[in-house]
DNA sequence: TTGAAAGCGCTAACAG
DNA sequence: CTGTTAGCGCTTTCAA
């Protein structure tokens, strides 16, 4: 074991106050009453000393790590940084530290999260990211884990899920294009890895047919493999210019794959509005930066964040006064992207 | 102490395996060779018994936590989202688990780091925050823990320090716009509450006088509170159109200020690059797709952080085997924002 | 090669 | 109110 500098322990503090061992504990955690006398001399044993207790030595005692696990996908991706935020401040309020795993969506690091685990590494884990892999929500059912899910759809019962209404935001979206004039209506969109932007898709196909408007195959562009979503948007927005015939708005699966199809059209001299209008999904900061901004469905990610990490926190305290899925209503932020037509 | 589900410890795999509780120690650990025969009913009996080790036991004897602290102003500035994924990805290949500490600029969060730091509840941190506060350095100092800074000048001579050459990268900017013909040249800034920033903008300064261009005050414009950058570069850019005559070019101390500078120029009808060349700092992962794109200069942010937590990673087995200050080079990035003149 | 035993620093009965 | 004591699960001498 390597050389250390000395470690002033509590037992330290005890010696140097005169006084048991316990009676420091006692008095750190208020777990008896402790007279002002003695108080007053660990108080000061405890200065002189420069005492600070040992977190690891008390979570080998309690049996706990006094740590949560953040599981994303991408950090870079803002939505996840937003998250990220929610998620660091409450459980920071709560006393807990946040370890953070970020997997850039590489296939292996699931394991190694699962490893962190089962290895008692955290007390409880805030997922925001689907396992594809069945059995890998089994291992972590296993693990005994208490965990919850945030933008990602419910699994099984024991974990509760914080999702934006995905169908609700989709809606919201065309109805605000149709009542701009909108028919003609296209849809760029990620891979649908996720179950959010499976509905997201279902959500648009269903209100397009509901109400009638012509769906062409040429305007629903799908991306099918995994990479940057800003460049995803862009190859999309590039290949929806190759249509027989443009549509007059289109709806993107996330506001990074908007902005890059938004900077599609611009390069191309496709003005928008003028020429089309385009919705995010996600309000990300940059999308009321962007020029023209960005007319958005907004996620509330810090406050999914925040609900998510409360969730947890009660599941770690053994309550459950929560529904197993929480949805979020989403919210359309008018912006400069749109444009009404006729 | 809360009821748990019924822990497999070493010494049920000892039980289970006929062996003692040390054996199954080493052979985990390869701190002593084990015949073919016990290693084989250990290997049984963890399977069996699906024993994970506990590491917080573990780390409680190696008197550790094997895990790291990150320190960042800002989780959702993409600069720091970058430099955590360099962080997290070394960290993790390198068997620690990485403890986010996002501040969101608040400042008794610096006091809470702190103390995270003085409980040993990370073996080493990773500073990417510049403590205007000299009490804090200090008390990081005393705590005895490692550290590395990025992006953050040296403060002692204890940590390696790890940055981009902030005067090159200003130079790198203002040389190419001079070779494009530009002479008058603004400079827009968020507060330079880190050296690096004064740096910059010293650097801006001093070239601009060693070659004799003209330097106006209402050209230089440095915010002076701490706010979202993206804001402060849309304000700073409106400001600048208030000038008695405009710049054809400005250098902007990050990206974030320059996307706000153009949304700025764009939205009361300056077109960029026609009547105003712009080049960022930092190359965040959107400058690329913004419309027009834009030239900035680039940190590697990500090397900065794997190159950080290699030095950490020394530092924490006693080796020193680097400069205190490690200047990285930065790269100016040419797109579309920038002009010739004449 | 294997095992017994002494803690790491702290909490929590329990007794006084 | 204060002190004694038995571990939490693991590593690491030291002996056998």
């Amino acid at each position: 074991m390597k050389e250390r500098l000395y470690r002033v322990t509590m037992k330290d503090v005890a010696r140097e106050a005169g006084v048991a061992l316990s009676t420091v504990s006692h008095f750190l955690n208020g777990t008896a009453p402790v007279s002002p006398k003695t108080r007053q001399r660990i108080i000061a044993a405890i200065e002189r000393l420069h005492y600070r207790p040992d977190f690891t030595a008390r979570n080998l005692k309690k049996r706990r790590t006094n740590a949560l696990g953040l599981f994303v996908p991408d950090i870079t991706n803002p939505f996840y940084a937003e998250l990220a935020r929610g998620v660091s401040d409450v459980s920071r309020e709560a006393g807990y530290s946040v370890i953070l795993y970020a997997t850039s969506y590489e296939r292996d690091l699931e394991e190694d999260f699962m490893e962190l685990v089962e290895q008692h590494q955290v007390d409880g884990a805030i997922i925001s990211y689907s396992f594809i892999n069945e059995r890998l929500w089994k291992r972590l059912e296993g693990s005994g884990v208490p965990a919850v899910l945030v933008d990602v759809y419910p699994v099984n019962d024991l974990w509760p899920s914080v999702v934006v209404d995905n169908e609700r935001g989709i809606e919201k979206a065309l109805s605000y294009l149709v009542a701009l004039g909108h028919t003609e209506i296209g849809y760029l969109s990620e891979p649908p890895y996720v179950l959010s932007l499976v509905k997201r898709q279902r959500a648009f196909l269903n209100f397009m047919r509901r109400k009638g408007l012509s769906l062409r195959d040429e305007w629903v562009l799908v991306e099918k493999t995994q990479r940057n979503r800003v460049e995803i948007g862009f190859t999309l927005g590039k290949e929806l210019l190759k249509a027989s015939k443009l549509p007059t708005a289109i709806v993107a699966s996330s506001d990074l794959v908007a902005l890059g199809a938004l900077k599609a059209f611009l390069s191309s001299g496709i003005h928008v509005p003028e020429d089309i209008s385009i919705v995010g999904f996600d309000d990300i900061l940059l999308a009321s930066y962007v020029h023209p901004s960005l007319t958005t469905v907004r996620q509330p990610k810090y406050e999914m964040g925040r609900t998510g990490v409360e969730y947890l926190l009660q599941l770690l305290q053994g309550k459950k006064e929560y529904p197993t899925l929480t949805l979020i209503e989403p919210v359309l932020v008018e912006r400069d992207s749109c444009r009404g037509r006729g």
